[in-house]
DNA sequence: TTGATACATCAAAATATTTTGATGTATAAT
DNA sequence: ATTATACATCAAAATATTTTGATGTATCAA
């Protein structure tokens, strides 16, 4: 799975790179590290407001960098490796195959 | 070097993940891996205006995601491996110590 | 030394993202 | 039924980023 990095969408990468564009939202990646994490976690470790949370969830969420499980009143969030994964290959994809080529003017 | 993904700052994958998150940044990128570019050939391959460009190089170097080499009236610009490097172990450190452990709410 | 090229920088305008506070919805406990 | 909790959503305000067009600097060629 996901062995073939070129035919990921650039959008795709462009998504995933905004939702690690943010502090917040790297604080909370950071948090979720350690297990999953509700909202509520979130707000007890960094005071931040929840509907300022919803929002970089939201934002988290919608590049598909985090999954979401619902138990009764609370929502679990926790990283999808998959896309962590995703990432990683696009980056090794440009480690691996930039060169020092010399293209320019003339 | 760079074996302790630990003594990363937060600020400088910030950074550098800031550097990612636009899509003409992203093109630039795509561009660099072919080899060296100058502001002219970028020019060319992507109909960006110079300062369009500029601006963006601007943001790819103080991110450190690039490197510039200068000569004559050119400057060359090429992406820096280490930091790709950087970013790479950062991810993979998500990946590798990320749990699932459930942590939440009572 | 004049003019052209390659690129950087700047300030203003355009645009996008983030924050805030209020309100809405679902679940659950009383 | 009523109330409280957990979270989502919304519109407006605050803030940040990006684009544009003009100007500046260095290098080079004539």
């Amino acid at each position: 799975m996901l062995k073939d990095i070129s035919k990921v969408k650039k959008e795709d990468i462009s998504k995933l790179m905004v939702s690690f564009s943010d502090p917040f939202r790297l604080e909370i990646i950071d948090l979720m590290m350690e297990g999953e994490v509700c909202v509520c976690d979130i707000m007890k470790l960094t005071k931040l407001s929840q509907s300022r949370i919803s929002y970089h969830i939201k934002i988290l969420k919608e590049a598909g960098l985090i999954a979401d499980r619902q138990e009764g009143r609370w929502v679990y969030y926790s990283l999808n490796k998959e896309s962590l994964f995703l990432i990683k290959e696009w980056i090794t994809s440009l480690t691996d195959y930039s060169s020092n080529r010399k293209r320019c003017c003339e």
